[in-house]
DNA sequence: GCCAACGTTGGC
DNA sequence: GCCAACGTTGGC
């Protein structure tokens, strides 16, 4: 039920800081910026990226418009992220079990590109890296919270939140129908981003993309000197 | 464990 | 605001 906006899939969503309030900061960015190499947008799995030692890339909802969600705003666009303290906010309520188990999976400097969900102009805004791993979803204890699940408890919480730090925003918006017509494209060229889950798996909030491999075609690349490029289309 | 009812997600 | 997609719930 809840929904996250920060959403699962049934995910998440941040809420803003509201009664639950949220969204805290935490912990101190990094220093690097890390530079990650080149991520694709694919589907593949994240575990087995992991398994051949390169970081995945992930891909997050969030709702940029207001939406009141049991009376509470539920809005965090990649605006407010950046504007939080050190630019850092915990991304809480994930509802979703594969979702949080996406949430789970993230490492520390892994990057994960920012969507813009359920708005005006849906698609990917921009950048941001995980700066905290998985810890205990504060919300799903609270009462008042859109996304309070009675069925937690506290000595075994149903559901995670990672903390996530603003990168960059994207050189330029990448609209959904942009990434759509590429899908397409590629579902029948075999393509790189014909399993791209913001497809496949239509409400998943949290997802992993793929890591694009050198030598590979890449669909969307990040660059360490921080560009963003669409290289194969 | 099936599956209909129901609720949520999120594009349009 | 509509509604298709799809995850969850809960009776049986």
């Amino acid at each position: 039920m809840p929904r996250v906006r920060k959403r699962p899939a049934g995910a998440a969503r941040p809420d803003k800081e509201g009664p639950a309030g949220k969204r805290t900061n935490t912990e101190k960015p990094g220093e690097a910026s890390a530079k990650v190499g080149n991520s694709s947008l694919q589907e593949t799995s994240a575990s087995r990226d992991r398994g051949k030692n390169l970081s995945s890339c992930w891909l997050m909802k969030s709702e940029p418009e207001s939406r009141l969600e049991k009376g509470v705003d539920v809005k965090f666009s990649i605006e407010d992220l950046r504007a939080q303290p050190k630019q850092t906010a915990c991304w809480d309520g994930v509802r979703n079990y594969q979702a949080r188990n996406f949430l789970r999976a993230m490492k520390l400097q892994e990057e994960a590109f920012f969507y813009h969900s359920n708005c005006r102009e849906p698609g990917i805004a921009g950048l941001m890296k995980i700066v905290k791993e998985a810890y205990p979803d504060h919300t799903q204890f609270e009462k008042n919270n859109p996304h309070y699940d009675p069925s937690s408890k506290e000595d075994n919480p149903k559901w995670s939140m990672v903390d996530v730090q603003f990168v960059r925003m994207m050189k330029r918006f990448i609209p959904l129908a942009e990434l759509k017509t590429h899908h397409q494209a590629h579902r029948a060229t075999g393509g790189p981003l014909k399993n791209m889950a913001l497809f496949t798996r239509q409400r998943l909030s949290v997802q992993p993309l793929t890591r694009g491999k050198n030598g590979s075609r890449l669909l969307i690349t990040c660059h360490s000197d921080r560009e963003f490029t669409c290289t194969s289309w």
